[in-house]
DNA sequence: TATGAATGAGATTTCATTCAT
DNA sequence: TATGAATGAAATCTCATTCAT
């Protein structure tokens, strides 16, 4: 009966079966992991952390809920594992870039490049980052707080740079601007309509020529793209 | 026991009690039902729907779970409802701005500041709305995305005016320019520790010089605040 | 919110709602009691009594949930009262035709014509008593048994006037020979396609004949029909 | 706390729970299951379903009430099962019986036994079926419909054989004695106070006395009994 | 590495009923 | 005669979690 049920969900939810259990054996135990925390994310960002169901991140495996705790220890505790992607897939190499060479406009840009992909990617662990963090407990918060406080160093530090070098206009206040450009970015990830690839390329490049406009000084020539 | 729990309920939630009798004789019907969802705007703005429980808005008001259904057939209906209002309230009176008098700029950053207002005052059924629409069944859905569409129509059609009176740039995508805005807007529901008052005006403020800077053509003599 | 409701609920149910104020002003209070009681008949018929909720009840008759309780103590009373018109509309005037002329053979068609009578024409009463009776509670159980029992004195009369008489072979077990004719008689309630008229006659026509025959002596020529 | 409530509802429910733990290692899993079943069933038939809770269901079984949805899905699946195990249980060898030789009368005599049997040995399912199939919703009550038609089919099937052989008088309604037959079958239970065994027995051998005259030719020594 | 069986807590929803008006 | 507002109790069902295997 109950074996009936899950090929049933299994099925129900577009996932084939006849070879999980040979990729069982033939890959790593690191990667099963990853899997079930891939299919963690996705659940949670599509449903929502409470409106997801432990039951729903198994049938996207075709395993039983009892089994997903061999992989974490609660439901939150994947949230917070799920959500140190997100943040870390947004983080990136954006810190190697702002420290690269370039102009501030031109480094802004690949950072921002940089932080609208994978939500063009409909990458599950950064929107469910963004929708869900606020769900984890105090003192997880606080972990993933720390790293997105860097990624914000990032830009508020790009920001500086412009207009110390001149590039920005000096009376922009930093931590505004940081937020709208953060709150624009994310923003992409309301459109799920969006087909990846050359679509939302274009609206990354039309975002990113707003911000610079916005916070570029009266001389246009500096302006990238 | 069934009393003291509920009174203990309504204590934990903060609300006084005594006066809740004499308040159900003095104030008409049509009131209780916005009470009730004011709560549930509140409490779904707070915790996410589906982190929200019936029983914690019938804590905020000091009645009992079960009455709640007096006033709404469910809670998805509730959402809906509170849903309504909140775009409701962000739409406003921006379509009689923005066919008013003024420049597109003065006109574009009167309706930003409207959209933020509510933001700042934390408006619980516009947080609510923002995050918690998705939630809804496709068809209620369809019927609040139906409002939304009309506020978006503002800022395009402000938008499409100013690229015909060369207000701004012809070169601007129309859509992105019109969600690049509005997330821009809709983030500030991401500053919880904003206190408001003046620090959101001023937030609003600078939001809207950067969009307009980054929307105007090459006249900064255009180009308001 | 609650008179949208009523009203929407009342559609629903196929009942036309504007002159119902009218008919509570000319038609005198007995009246609107017995309609009550109909449609508590009609609603246990349909749904069985656990299965009927007060709701149903109201909405048939466009009538508020609280209303009801002016025509009835509780959903229980309702439901004696009910069984209690259902048994006393199968007793109808069965007692006085048995009491009166004609052979036992006409007489017993008689009872039985008039025993299936108004499970054709789908009366609601009677089939509630049929099927709801045992979940009343037992003193009301005993108070309608007490019908019940009068109806079937009445054929165990018959068939013991037809021993008597040599109508009716000895043999018969008299009890067990009632049941099974009281048995199939009610067993016409679960034929819900069949439509009143002539094609229920010819039912009990045939289940008429079919008893005659088998309890009669073997004189076929006593048989009627 | 909820240990004690268990333990008492299930004393009061008449279980004995000391050797609970051991029968769950020593009996076989699908076992469990039919368990599970057999308890619905037995409630189902004696407060109908509706007037059944699956707390009920659960006492009976010494379990907790949400460890049932681990064997069922919903009430109303339960329902189906049970229903389906009923309607099977009367169907029984039946079509193998009538397949078989012996007179017309004789293997309708033998069908007829079969079905007051279980009504006899008081089967839950056969009572749960009979009363309770109407409130399965539609889908599943055409499920267990194609079931019960095969059983009428065989009683029609006799009924035709026996016309077609002159030891049935051909001017019955075939339909109309089917339905009759059943009828008067099930009518048996609604006689919850007579114990099995000789006092049913004989019921059911007056029954089918009563139905092979009444569909009998004019030829009494055909008349098996 | 994964599962079957079960559970405690709690969710939403329904229901019969009450009572002041 | 009927209703609006509310409630206590209970119903069905879901969920995260545990544990022996």
């Amino acid at each position: 009966m109950s074996d009936e049920t899950t090929r049933m969900r299994a099925r129900a939810a577009g996932i084939a079966d006849p070879d999980v259990q040979l990729r069982r054996l033939t890959i790593g135990p690191r990667r099963r992991t990853e899997e079930v925390l891939a299919a963690a994310a996705a659940v949670f960002a599509e449903r929502g952390f409470h409106g997801a169901s432990t039951q729903d991140i198994a049938d996207r495996l075709g395993m039983r809920q009892a089994s997903l705790y061999y992989y974490f220890a609660s439901k939150e505790a994947a949230l917070e594992q799920v959500c140190q992607r997100g943040i870390e897939r947004i983080i990136g190499d954006t810190e190697v870039i702002a420290a690269g060479p370039g102009s501030v406009a031109e480094r802004l840009a690949m950072v921002m490049r940089r932080h609208v992909e994978p939500l063009a990617d409909n990458c599950a662990s950064v929107r469910a980052y963004l929708h869900e963090v606020r769900f984890l407990p105090k003192e997880a918060r606080r972990r993933i707080g720390r790293l997105a406080r860097r990624y914000e160093r990032v830009v508020e530090g790009l920001l500086e740079q412009g207009i110390a070098s001149g590039e920005v206009r000096a009376d922009l206040d930093i931590e505004i601007a940081r937020d709208a450009i953060l709150g624009m970015c994310n923003h992409a990830a309301h459109w799920p309509g969006k087909e990846p690839g050359g679509a939302m390329a274009h609206v990354a490049e039309e975002l990113i020529r707003l911000v610079l406009r916005g916070i570029a000084t009266e001389r246009p020539d500096v302006v990238a793209g």
